[in-house]
DNA sequence: CGGAATCCTAGTGGATACTG
DNA sequence: CAGTATCCACTAGGATTCCG
């Protein structure tokens, strides 16, 4: 211990450091909770999902389902019929991570409004100093 | 409305999408929520969070603080001496935020057992197939 | 000390075409 | 319908250098 206890802080947070990096990464990304926020209202066909989300491309949307059924979020739900059906809803355990981000939505809502206002105070206050 | 009511789902989700971007693309980057863990245990100088972050290049921290700066999350504090000194700390906003963050840490570490073995469950079925 | 500017690479994700 | 495969563009972010 060269020296510490003024820079270095609290321990825990190098300890937190990993899971915080694993949730982010793992809902992070552009489409994955979009995809969980849509299933949350129940179980959804492949095309649905599809023509809901709206922007998501064939390859994105199945690299997320996959992902996300990977990680026991998503279940997947094959109707060998001709042509197939593919059904998706969500695990109890991804409702519960879908439960945490509607709380991430609702603080988003709160404070959208306060967020904006300083992004516009900041960027007039660049633009007066360039 | 042409047919719709059987593929597309509760129109709030459509709603909610925006807002849920945005705090994502907030937060949703490599580096802000590890800022804001760090400054939530109090003020702190750019270089020790430089040091505690252990990783960060120079730009990324700096492009970082900006952004949170920006949005009213962070705020900075300049003391013109010669070095020059600046402290960064959360807004009161930034603290809510960070508090958000905070219990998504919480389900992490709830389940992060379960995402594991759900894993581990699905590459070792994968290689089954392949 | 606390940055800004430039350069460059790696990974993310879009478009398109093809398949069982 | 529900994917897979390939190719390509963009950008987040790392390394380095310079500045007040």
């Amino acid at each position: 211990m060269t020296e510490e206890g003024t820079l270095t802080s609290a321990p825990h947070t190098d300890v937190r450091r990993c899971e915080l990096r694993e949730v982010l990464d793992r809902i992070g990304d552009k489409w994955s909770v979009l995809v969980m926020a849509l299933l949350s209202d129940g179980t959804k066909r492949y095309s649905e999902l599809q023509r809901a989300i709206e922007g998501i491309s064939q390859r994105m949307l199945t690299l997320t389902l996959r992902s996300l059924e990977r990680d026991g979020l998503v279940e997947r739900l094959v109707t060998p019929t001709s042509p197939p059906r593919v059904d998706y809803r969500l695990t109890p355990v991804g409702e519960t991570l879908s439960g945490q981000v509607n709380a991430l939505i609702g603080w988003a809502d709160e404070h959208r409004g306060y967020v904006h206002a300083a992004r516009d105070a900041f960027d007039s206050r660049q633009q007066a100093t360039a």
